[in-house]
DNA sequence: CATGAATGAGTGTTCATTCAT
DNA sequence: GATGAATGAACACTCATTCAT
């Protein structure tokens, strides 16, 4: 180190900030590519093209192929997350709440599709770990609709369900859009998706005298 | 050779049912393979092994390695759909004709929960007649099952739902028995996941005035 | 053996003209293949079908694919051979004969220009014995111009050049019209490159006495 | 490094050097195993192996096995052209620069006698374009050749031969040293080779005027 | 920190050859 | 004689990974 005038915490953290760029901008090329793509007909060469710098670079930020797919996948569903969190917003409502985490699901889905089948494509060449890992994560990122509905329930707005079951239907749905984007894509707009599969959960759950209060959510189902 | 006065079309039969027999195998070998570790993860020769031939056969067989997975996978839903088919059966009632196809769509998976998963895996690699042929085969699958909601809605047994968007929902909430498993594996059984599920989505059709006729099928949602 | 009636040694007969036919049908169907694409690019499944027969077949008359591709070659060399001797006749003047000789390989070799080349391009990949085998046979097909040049030097016609030199520079001209047929064949017709160098070689020994004689064969050099 | 302080430039002229001591490596490596076994014969690996380096390098310098194939003809034929431009120097005398160039043409392949018969076997196995560069290059070599002869005739000092036959015949003389050195070998020296082909070719064409100026190459035909 | 030349094990695929029928 | 299914060694080529600079 020939800079010694730099306090070391200072320099540390700038090395720090540098090194999230880095590994952004690492992660940012892979998953554009992994996505397209798929992992396995993605070199390492390619992703080093891709983020504009060398193939040994890559492994200073990340263990190897597998990491990077893993880190790839994480840092996927941790941007899922985020959205979805900021897109519930602080609605009161435990049933607009649902209705709104769903919408949100829903957006983050279409607006990355690619990415949203990684996770699907592609768990099945990480170790355990990364897939526990994967697992966990999944499981925080329903998190919000669980409490919506496990609300929903305890202020009997909706039927006593099997709040899992039920959450897991509408993270499903969300993802079918992607799953299955070459059958709905031609076939009906995503709002109207999202609108169709908010009345059917709810339709389905709502207890006879609720039903009246969410009308605008239910729409022809009303 | 039982007899030389053999009729040559009988020779031509029992050569075929050899060769039929023979791309049984093959199939067999490289779908228990690649649904475990994915395509790119299962070599020609490990199917070879697993078949117990040699890896040039697989070439007389199968154009290649992408012919032999876009093989195996029309393989898996081909039988997916006869027996999707088989337990329909010939129930007269569209409603619990829905029932039956939803439930048989679900213990077909159920039963070969890692062969529905290699659609979802590896149909990225396929080239694009073969993503085409998938997504014929899989709209056939889906037939029965938009037949029957047709008709339970043509008989004014449910509310005027989109019919497309209600059935693939049915069909993603099957798979989704396989593609979430480590999910719901250890927190429901099979049966219950069915029965909720079909409680769930007929009760968010069916008219009010023919519930009564179904709580049978709606369980504690009745 | 079913018919009994044949006697051996006519049976024998007609067994050694069948394998003959064989022989030369799978000769033809690979000399066929292999001048136009090349012995290494040529399957014995490519030369099996070429010849409407099965792969197996093609063992039981040929040791192997290099016992195959030196059978072609000597029966490629065999047939020049057949047709130079032809071409001369029973010219009885030595120096005609020459002309006769050399204009007998310089049309045997345009009419199989493909063929002709097959010795220089596969020798190379025969064993020592097959080579030599080939030599013994291009120095057979060399001798009517060997013995053509030797009579025309002790009757004193020509110069006393050395006469293996002077007679492989005839057939090596013979074969440049194959060699080098991207060159000459568009800039010059068959039978002009054949007088041009008939000139130039008698042009070169003739005996000044002797020039007139052979005007004719002389053309514009005379 | 000898100095931190080299320019850009030289630092590019520096690997520039590197790569191309390498791929001269690897050309001298194939050209030596493809010239004594035919490049069907030679393996990559053995390519490697030979250069001492792995397979994976040689696909950086290359782009396969048929692009090394090429590149060994070119550099070979450019050798040669190099050789035989050297070999002419600066002979003002347009007959004695056609001996000389022939003399080139004979020395050199003499020299590189495996090398020179690539091109006769495997330019068969070279895509269009390479073939094409081939006969330029070819024509190239030849140029020196064609550009004395012609000289030659316009100085009236030969007689008006076809300029383009009578260089080929030349050149496939030269040539022919190569094609033909199991007879030519043990039979004659590669000197009265040149020698005795200087002659009659020469005796071919020289005006009976100008023969006793050139004596000295007619030899015995003189 | 950053490069990219170098490695070598591993892949899909071909094909000469054999042999049961 | 004739077939063609079956073999398995060999090939060209790729690519994750390392390391000297």
């Amino acid at each position: 180190m020939r800079s010694t005038a730099v306090a070391p915490d200072a320099a540390e953290a700038a090395q720090g900030a540098r090194t999230g760029a880095r590994r952004r901008q690492l992660l940012t090329a892979a998953a554009r590519l992994m996505a397209e793509h798929g992992s396995p007909n993605v070199s390492m060469q390619a992703v080093a093209d891709e983020a504009g710098v060398s193939v040994g670079l890559i492994y200073r930020y990340f263990g190897g192929k597998q990491d990077l797919l893993q880190a790839v996948i994480v840092s996927v569903l941790e941007s899922f997350a985020a959205r979805v969190t900021e897109a519930i917003g602080d609605e009161p409502d435990p049933v607009r709440r649902i209705a709104a985490a769903f919408a949100g699901y829903c957006d983050v889905i279409a607006d990355e599709r690619e990415a949203a089948l990684l996770a699907y494509r592609e768990s099945k060449s990480l170790d355990p770990a990364g897939r526990h890992a994967l697992m966990e994560l999944e499981i925080q990122t329903a998190q919000p609709l669980v409490a919506a509905v496990t609300d929903a329930v305890d202020a009997g707005l909706i039927r006593a369900v099997n709040v899992p079951v039920f959450a897991y239907q509408l993270l499903m749905t969300a993802h079918s859009w992607a799953l299955k984007h070459w059958y709905f894509g031609t076939r009906i707009a995503h709002a109207d998706f999202v609108a169709d599969h908010t009345a059917l959960a709810l339709s389905a759950v709502l207890r006879p005298e609720t039903r009246d209060r969410y009308a605008d959510l239910l729409g022809s189902l009303a």
